[in-house]
DNA sequence: AATTGGTTCAACCGCAAACTG
DNA sequence: TCAGTTTGCGGTTGAACCAAT
């Protein structure tokens, strides 16, 4: 079977939407819900297609959706996150309650993008005066206030790598098999990681206060040190960020 | 006042994952 | 298990807007 015409093979209406289209749309979900996208512009009366009834509502007529400007907050977490994440723009919007992301990818490419650039190429700038290349050579290393790690790098586990979900916090932290980072010039991954032991959660945690269970956001059981943390799902990679932000002193974000 | 070039952001497109029968 | 259908996601586009000339 081949793909389904476009809209306006349909005679369905495309562009922008009207007030009265959306007051539509919106009464509609208000009555019925959005059980189904595709038959719902026929039910409601639009001369769209379901997909574009979707599209407007997740992105801009959903109640819960904030307006005006992303705070220095949203953007700080937009960066550290889009650090860890890359372009998972829809994961990285579920972190930030309100905004879409459409509206988040939005702001990177048209705001946050373009400020990292300029940072980084001020860092190089700064780093080395001549016109070779220097060390800065990506953003995070620019920032970073500790040399010793430069760099965190997530790829999503493959759907196979069902081995690597859990990992164990007893004595040393699992990364998933594809996570990397550099420390002091060494190269590490799921097999060789900087050791952290018992007595960083006891002291480093309880002690200096330097993480919470609050820091890490997600109700991990800290102490005992036996919790299992589940580094294939997001919320698992949050901890991992936040941890290793606390543990080693990954970069933080600069003031624009 | 008209033109031009840059920026913003809502909306679309196409692909892939998830779902369903 | 599989084919068809629906939904979600990320990349891209283009109209509207704005500032500079």
């Amino acid at each position: 079977m081949g793909r389904a015409p476009c809209c306006e093979k349909m005679g369905l209406k495309k562009g922008p939407w009207t007030h009265e289209e959306d007051q539509i749309l919106i009464s509609y979900i208000h009555k019925n819900g959005h059980s189904n996208w595709r038959v719902l512009p026929k039910q409601a009366g639009l001369l769209r297609c379901g997909k574009s009834c979707r599209l407007r509502w997740t992105n801009y007529l959903r109640p819960d959706i904030k307006r005006g400007n992303f705070t220095k907050e949203e953007e700080e977490t937009i960066i550290k996150l889009h650090g860890t994440l890359g372009n998972r723009w829809s994961t990285i919007a579920a972190r930030l309650p309100g905004r879409t992301d459409n509206e988040i990818k939005n702001v990177w490419h048209t705001h946050l993008k373009k400020r990292l650039e300029n940072y980084q190429r001020s860092c190089k700038l700064d780093s080395n005066g001549s016109s070779h290349e220097s060390k800065a050579t990506d953003f995070s290393t620019c920032l970073n206030p500790n040399p010793g790690i430069e760099s965190i790098k997530y790829e999503p586990a493959s759907p196979q790598d069902s081995s690597s979900e859990f990992s164990s916090v007893t004595d040393q932290i699992g990364l998933p098999n594809n996570t990397v980072f550099k420390y002091n010039d060494q190269i590490y991954g799921s097999e060789t990681l900087p050791h952290i032991d018992d007595s960083f959660w006891s002291e480093e945690l309880s002690a200096k206060n330097s993480i919470s269970t609050d820091d890490l956001g997600f109700g991990f059981q800290l102490s005992p040190a036996k919790t299992l943390i589940n580094t294939t799902t997001d919320d698992g990679m949050d901890f991992w960020y936040n941890l290793l932000v606390k543990a080693s002193g990954l970069p933080e974000l600069p003031e624009f």
